[in-house]
DNA sequence: GAACCATGATTAC
DNA sequence: TAATCCTGGTTCG
């Protein structure tokens, strides 16, 4: 579930449970077995993120570069240490079926890869399986930069200097806001549920021409963007909807409720109550409110 | 079990 | 603009 969010969080978990810990990386599938070659048996000093692309680095200055695409996912697992370190909790096992075998009660290492498992790294403690990336290669110190060099600024990385002051002048374009928020080196991070949700919050018309936005309006737009993929990183999971937006406040939130339009074309606007609308604009789905969102 | 679709981005035409 | 990468969940028949 790749945007921002996600991959920061990909990162903490690759500091917490396997920085300073050596690794073995091998490519199952094969498809990555050069790279794997040249990491096997180095020490992972911790993870990083701008926006979707995230960095493993290991000792000899090298770093993993992955990007998950759209259907990218990394699985983890391991033993009691490994569970209590991760930031993400011990594996889920989702899908689980009754005939699968029951989870052993002792650790004793990964699993048989099933499926393309392009990546596995391995500590005494844990695991870790890469499938379906779109990008996944080892780049030195100076690749990394020339990769971040291209992308703008991404509204999680806050110790980062002048974001905002680059969002606004990366945003002086002619583009539609909606298209705009989606170019990585406008703005790095947004996928299409934050651009849809956060110009919902902010009452911006998505096909207006980005330039055409006032300081105000921009910096609202920023503001709403690094409240909302924070809450992203530290819940897990993308939740846009006010409480007072929601039926009962007080209960927790569920996925019905998390967006205001997101995937809820030809229903009712939470706040207005106009039907919200879809358009296939630059290859994604744009979604959002005639009403809420007009000039 | 097939078909379709997705929170993404590059490449070719 | 279309094809591609090639996973996995959901929907269809």
């Amino acid at each position: 579930m790749p945007e921002g969010h996600s991959i920061h969080r990909l990162a903490r978990q690759f500091t917490d449970v396997f920085g300073g810990r050596r690794v073995a990386v091998t490519s199952p599938q094969g498809r990555f077995a050069d790279g794997a070659a040249r990491l096997d048996g180095r020490t992972l000093l911790r993870g990083s993120a701008h926006g979707k692309q995230l960095f493993v680095e290991f000792d000899g200055g090298l770093h993993l570069r992955v990007h998950l695409g759209l259907y990218g996912a990394f699985s983890f697992g391991g033993d009691e240490q490994f569970a209590g370190a991760s930031s993400i909790g011990a594996p889920r096992r989702i899908g689980e079926r009754e005939d699968l075998p029951a989870e052993p009660a002792v650790y004793r290492g990964p699993p048989e890869p099933v499926g393309q498992v392009r990546v596995r790294l391995v500590t005494e403690h844990g695991w870790a399986d890469l499938r379906g990336a779109s990008v996944c290669e080892v780049l030195t110190p100076a690749e990394v930069d020339a990769v971040r060099a291209r992308l703008g600024p991404d509204p999680l990385r806050t110790a980062d200097e002048g974001r905002a002051a680059a969002f606004h002048r990366r945003l002086r374009t002619r583009t539609g806001i909606g298209v705009a928020l989606m170019d990585q080196s406008r703005v790095a991070g947004v996928g299409n549920i934050y651009r849809a949700e956060s110009l919902f919050r902010c009452r911006i018309d998505p096909l207006r021409p980005s330039a055409e936005l006032d300081s105000g309006q921009l910096d609202r737009l920023w503001d709403d963007l690094c409240e909302l993929m924070a809450a992203g990183v530290r819940e897990g999971r993308i939740v846009t909807t006010d409480p007072a937006d929601r039926p009962d406040p007080q209960l927790p939130v569920w996925p019905e409720q998390a967006y205001y339009v997101y995937q809820r074309a030809g229903r009712e606007c939470r706040r207005c109550g106009s039907v919200v609308q879809v358009a296939e604009v630059a290859g994604r789905k744009l979604y959002w409110c005639p009403g809420c969102q007009g000039d």
